[in-house]
DNA sequence: TTATTTTGTTTAATCGATTAAGCAAATGGA
DNA sequence: TCCATTTGCTTAATCGATTAAACAAAATAA
């Protein structure tokens, strides 16, 4: 197997200088005057040749590299591959490679991921942060590396965020149980600094307001850890079935539960139906995100659907946008669809 | 912001050559003999100007990128992002970043990733292959490159290939079903030239055999197209539904079905929910596969589970492996976990 | 005819690291 | 004392492309 072509072996064969191979083969032979038929055979050469850029060459004398980093929480998340899908297709088009890493919710790893991916000289990152990440997204800053956070809007801290409006969404989603006839409605959330998380809260908050509901702690159960790597979910798995069994034991009794997340919904759910408990009739059912099991549940869920696609699209076109025009920051939130299940009986 | 250090700027700092500081900073000192002050020094210097070394200089004269390529279908299916969970999970041991890139099952877009990503140079390639691949395989063979095929094995190729024992995985989905009572077992699968569903097929076929019942073309049913990108399901779903509503009007009438995909699964089971078909009672089900769904429909679908995570690390293994040892040619056909839910009825 | 502009091409530096080969000084052996 | 080794470091080529600057030849202007 012959090794692959050059520049070199290209200005060789025609027999001029690799200045003008280069030229001509990044059409650059108007602006410098290449004579048409040297021009000719230099791109038949270059067929004949079967050549290829060597893109790691041009990255190091252009110091770009036509990549963009993408670090996500984990790429089994509904909400990442999802998301991940949309970014690939966005940066397809446009002719970007996109090197991916993801930090299982972990600050060190996540920290390392920036590292890796700066040094690799992405032109860019996409990025969904974790707690404390205050010191990456600084050094992403000092270093002048363009970036744009997604879903989680981490707090004081400037940035392009693409996001979706998480205290309007829970409101609509919390509001929908009490306008379906619910009480004592639970919010059943994960224990995070994650501002997200305090927005959907703050919206289940409002929406028991409005419906003149008062809250009581008892209804609120923030579950301790994130889903563990590798599907060790053991630990949340019981702080779910804990929780739920606490709720269900309350008196005034629980209602209905709102779940700020998917995977808490199905966490819960699988253990709603082993205790038999009837949906909607003992218990209305609204989560967030979507799930193939949401629909195939014996009575659908309703829940707040994030408009994956939108935010994986708009934050690569926001992510260019900023590479072109580094003082943009642009804060983008997108509203959910609410799709109206049977998990909270009729309206 | 002052630019980023390169080796000179150490070399300066500290009065030697880059020759030097490079030895150093590769742990090279002894073979090289460096003396131990100015080694400290280097070091001392580096940590100063908070060297990071440039990859893409260092793969320029290397040749080495430490970066592997991975080609799925789509990420926002379960198998892939379980798998690809694995991979990365192992590569980031290794030192190793990941590229990624989805076919979308299309051989144009395929063959062009496949261009893409040896022009990024990477060391090696993990790809789930699409139909039609044969000419892109000859090609890395050709130049050499080491890669890896998982889930699906082309005819007529030779490869390293990871992937699960289709014939017995779903020779036991469907005997489970003749066990159970079945007597018209039907089979619903994706139209495909791709090894692993026709090998479903056969196994399906085989333990109708072993069950002393006779096959009945009526009873097999192959969906045309693959899930369309973006989420534009509507052309698999209504095929999924006629299909469907051909089987339940079968006479003799069919008693169950066995999925060979979670995805042909989950619609299946949609439309049988719509039809208010109860299971297991008029129609047992099997499916390939893991979802969600299967956990929290009313009635536990009995399943086949690939283990994602052993074919991602092991692909990555191998992989590594075929680096070093080019001639190498692993086939590995993994087992599968059969898990009984409640949607064959009792044993 | 000479000066100027235009056209077409080459030269050579550069990006940042790696690494074979070369060289000088110190050490050791006879 | 003289030659051979060892030690410690530098030189310079290289990977493959980009691109400013220099240059020669031809065309045009004066």
């Amino acid at each position: 197997m012959p090794k692959r072509a050059a520049l070199k072996d290209i200005a060789q064969k025609v027999g001029v200088s690799t200045a003008l191979v280069s030229y001509v083969l990044n059409n650059q032979e108007e602006e410098k005057r290449v004579g048409k038929e040297i021009a000719a055979r230099i791109r038949q050469a270059a067929a004949d040749l079967n050549y290829t850029p060597n893109q790691i060459a041009r990255s190091l004398k252009t110091s770009k590299t036509h990549t963009i980093g993408v670090i996500v929480a984990d790429i089994h998340y509904r909400f990442t591959s999802g998301v991940t899908k949309a970014i690939e297709a966005a940066c397809q088009q446009l002719n970007y490679t996109v090197i991916y890493g993801s930090s299982n919710e972990d600050p060190a790893k996540f920290a390392r991921l920036v590292h890796l991916l700066v040094d690799r000289q992405v032109d860019g990152l996409i990025i969904v942060p974790v707690m404390d990440c205050k010191k990456e997204i600084d050094y992403l800053h000092r270093h002048e590396i363009p970036f744009v956070l997604i879903d989680r809007i981490p707090p004081n801290v400037e940035a392009n965020i693409i996001s979706i409006d998480n205290v309007k969404a829970a409101h609509r989603s919390a509001l929908h149980l009490a306008k379906t006839g619910h009480r004592r409605i639970a919010f059943v959330s994960y224990q995070s600094g994650l501002l997200n998380l305090a927005e959907r809260k703050n919206g289940y908050l409002a929406a028991l307001a409005e419906a003149g509901l008062s809250p009581d702690p008892a209804l609120i159960k923030e579950i301790a850890g994130r889903r563990p790597a590798d599907g060790v979910t053991d630990r949340v798995t019981d702080e779910v079935k804990q929780a739920i069994d606490d709720l269900l034991a309350l008196s005034p009794a629980c209602d209905s539960i709102f779940f700020a997340t998917d995977t808490l919904a199905v966490e819960g759910l699988r253990h709603i139906n082993a205790l038999h408990i009837p949906v909607p009739e003992r218990l209305g059912i609204v989560s967030f995100d979507e799930s193939e099991a949401f629909e195939l549940f014996y009575c659908p869920i309703t829940r707040g659907r994030q408009p994956l696609a939108d935010i994986g699209r708009i934050a690569v076109d926001t992510l260019i946008d900023t590479m072109h025009h580094p003082t943009t920051k642009k804060k983008v939130l997108l509203g959910t669809e609410f799709i109206i299940g049977k998990s909270c009986g009729e309206t």
